[in-house]
RNA sequence: GGAGGGGUUCCCGAGCGGUCAAAGGGAGCAGACUGUAAAUCUGCCGGCUUAGCCUUCGAAGGUUCGAAUCCUUCCCCCUCCA
């Protein structure tokens, strides 16, 4: 390739890397990395890590796998390191203190379902995996010592998490402190070139260009990118806060989700959650902001492409569906879950408590009863003793659909 | 090693011998209003065979008619000094 359009092509690419994202840190680095890459032919390995404790992916990650999907599609290669060891310590992250010990089978059925919804986004066969256990599970104390005289208490004190945790009397282990240099040391062994993730995780990001340094290896380029708020419109999206859409969610779970996101997140959703192109979130943005889209229009159209993202299209128009059929028009979903009880005579708090079963505890159900949120086909149920009579002669009903709040099931005579 | 502070229900945080299933806030759930939005108002928010009973305030013992509250031992956390 000449001279000249090598340099097109590295503008190219670094267009598209630089789409979407907070910091790219140094960009020189990546443009002569870049340049060699094109020159040899030789593909930049790109690093992104996950620990296998929670092994759900929601709309959050998909911002960082998105971005290593286009760094593949430049003709890269994406390297994923599995956690299993940096999982004993568990990221310092957040408030939760010392992880629970994971067992062996654990980490391992999380990984594998964490591989299955990566691999929705992530091209499987321009990605190698990597357990991080195959390194450390071999290092000596000795070498342990070598990895940590590298750095300083100091340095890593700076760290957000642990300054703040710090000043606030919060105990910190030891061992968490290892933490941002085992992430660092999986940039070292599997050379890493480039190295993603969300804004919290800069410090561990450059930590690895560090420790890559010190131990001889041309450090990493970090990229970082834009933390997706949740559910509930202001804190991030993560799973322990519960407000969350994770990618393998059934399609009207997550339909319904993204209905009852906070209006001023829909733009912000369409340009981090989706794979749409910059000119469709300016139009969005344009619609919202004039007033020409309702604003239940545009979420109705996100929250399709995110089901037609990971579900595909009629996964997505069913959800549409059924969400308009529930909820527009008041009519009942067309699978609701049957419940098969033998025919008689019950108690109506029996019968919403074995309609949602485990769901809740007798004083619970009795609550929501004198707060009129239950409903027995169509009609409000007050009265918790009310008898209710199941089964097919006179004065009994072949079926009963109880409502609970937004939770609907029928329930029918067994046989 | 020395001195001091602290562990309360999902979270934060009051309580410091009876009136405590435990204030207040947050989260959650439900009702009204709606676009299953936001905001707002209201109610619920340990369990049960619910005018009553049972199990909770780091753990185990003890004092007392009675303990989250007092004593003892133990476990854990934090601060300062060394």
């Amino acid at each position: 390739m000449p001279a000249k359009s090598r340099s097109a092509e590295v503008e190219r690419q670094l267009a598209v890397i630089r789409s979407g994202i907070e910091e790219l840190i140094p960009e020189e680095e990546l443009v002569s990395k870049l340049e060699r890459s094109i020159a040899t032919g030789t593909p930049l390995r790109v690093k992104q890590g996950f620990d296998p404790t929670a092994p759900d992916i929601h709309l959050g990650h998909t911002i960082g796998l998105r971005k290593l999907r286009q760094f593949q599609e430049l003709g890269h290669q994406v390297v994923l390191i599995v956690g299993s060891y940096t999982a004993l310590v568990g990221d310092p992250s957040g408030r939760s203190q010392t992880r629970p010990n994971l067992t062996e089978e654990a980490v391992n059925a999380n990984a594998q379902t964490y591989l299955d919804q990566f691999f929705k986004v992530v091209d499987k066969t321009k990605t190698e995996v990597r357990w991080n256990g195959e390194w450390f599970k071999a290092m000596s104390f000795v070498d342990v010592l070598r990895l940590t005289s590298r750095f300083t208490v100091a340095r890593i004190l700076e760290r957000d998490d642990f300054s703040i945790r710090f000043k606030s009397g919060e105990p910190i282990s030891v061992h968490e402190l290892l933490y941002p240099l085992m992430q660092a040391y999986d940039s070292v062994v599997i050379r890493a070139d480039v190295e993603i993730g969300a804004t919290e995780q800069k410090f561990n990001l450059l930590c690895g260009r560090d420790i890559q340094a010190a131990y001889d290896v041309e450090p990493q380029v970090i990229l970082t990118l834009p933390v997706l708020e949740g559910t509930d419109g202001v804190r991030r999206m993560s799973k322990s806060l519960g407000n969350y859409i994770g990618i393998a969610e059934p399609p009207k779970e997550i339909y319904g989700k993204v209905m009852s996101l906070p209006d001023k997140l829909i733009e912000r959703y369409f340009r981090l959650a989706t794979d749409s192109t910059p000119e469709e979130n300016e139009e969005v943005a344009r619609a919202l902001r004039g007033g020409t889209a309702n604003p239940m229009t545009s979420k109705k159209a996100l929250a399709h492409r995110i089901v037609r993202m990971y579900h595909g299209s009629s996964a997505a128009d069913f959800a549409q569906d059924e969400f308009e059929k529930q909820f527009s028009r008041r009519e009942l979903p067309s699978d609701l879950p049957t419940i098969e009880l033998n025919a008689g005579a019950f108690r109506a708090r029996d019968l919403m408590m074995l309609a949602f079963p485990n769901q809740y505890t007798g004083s619970s159900a009795g609550n929501l009863f004198k707060q009129g949120a239950v409903y027995m086909n169509g009609e409000r149920v007050t009265d918790v003793t009310k008898e209710v009579m199941l089964g097919k002669g006179a004065g009994a009903q072949p079926e009963i659909i109880v409502k609970v709040g937004r939770k609907i099931a029928r329930v029918v005579p067994r046989g």
